[in-house]
DNA sequence: CACGACTCCTGCTGGC
DNA sequence: TGCCAGCAGGAGTCGT
């Protein structure tokens, strides 16, 4: 039992207009998620949400008011999916399952593995970059070696690594590739430990705001001494991205 | 195939 | 205090 509500054209695509038409009075089957990607499954296809990077989803009572940046609504029954984006580098997408299982979407099919699952291991993280000259931290954040990574945890894995960003991703050892899965763990699960806030206008499921953590190893700490060691952490620029990181720890 | 540049969008920050 | 250029971020697209 659902209806769609759009309030504009478009996030980062335009919207599947004839959405509202197709969830007519249809129920959702199941959620997933992959990448950061978000699935919400019916029987006959998939509705695909990304929440770029301003992007958040609430649960509320249906009959709220949308506020300026609310630009899609699934009401089911007396609630509201309702989705705001700000910066509207999200989107809403429709996959038909007449088109084949969802992971094969143009946007899914070349995506990496996933970070907290078992398949990503040292072995495969360094097979896989046995052809990659580019930078780790470029590689990292490519998301078709491994996903969920982005410009934030990836300076934050390689510190808890001890590897330099700079690093050509083939001249990494096997054994600094188990640290640095081990710390690509470890960093995922305390920032959603933490309610994996990364913007000052973060807001939780509820609406709650105030989640913002900041105690990051370098991420933001430009000229703030190491947690670590002391020196002064230093900022520079990849592929158009800023990269922190300490040179004494990581290298 | 691998990879770099460019792009979308808008709120916030820093400089004047 | 006000204005505006520049920056930030996820990730697709295009050119090399």
């Amino acid at each position: 039992m659902t209806s769609v509500t759009f309030r504009h054209t478009s996030l980062r695509w335009p919207f599947p207009l004839d959405l509202p038409t197709l969830l007519a009075s249809r129920t959702i089957r199941d959620i997933g998620r992959r990448g950061k990607y978000l699935l919400l499954h019916f029987d006959h296809g998939t509705v695909i949400i990304h929440l770029g990077m301003s992007g958040h989803l609430r649960i509320l009572d249906s009959g709220i008011a949308p506020q300026k940046h609310d630009y899609f609504d699934l009401a089911v029954g007396s609630q509201l999916l309702r989705l705001s984006d700000p910066r509207r580098f999200g989107a809403v997408l429709w996959h038909a399952a007449e088109d084949g299982p969802v992971e094969q979407h143009i946007l899914l099919a070349g995506l990496g593995m996933e970070p907290l699952e078992e398949v990503f291991s040292a072995q495969i993280l360094y097979q896989k970059t046995r052809n990659r000259a580019a930078p780790i931290k470029q590689v990292l954040l490519a998301g078709d070696i491994v996903v969920g990574v982005g410009n934030i945890y990836a300076s934050e894995s390689l510190f808890r690594a001890g590897i330099n960003p700079k690093i050509a991703a083939h001249r990494i050892s096997l054994a600094r590739y188990a640290l640095l899965v081990d710390a690509i763990r470890i960093t995922l699960a305390a920032a959603i430990e933490n309610g994996g806030s990364t913007l000052r206008d973060f807001v939780g499921v509820n609406g709650q705001s105030g989640y913002f953590q900041q105690s990051y190893f370098v991420y933001g700490r430009t000229g703030f001494p190491c947690r670590n060691c002391g020196t002064l952490i230093t900022q520079i620029k990849q592929r158009q991205r800023s990269t922190f990181y300490c040179k004494k720890c990581q290298k």
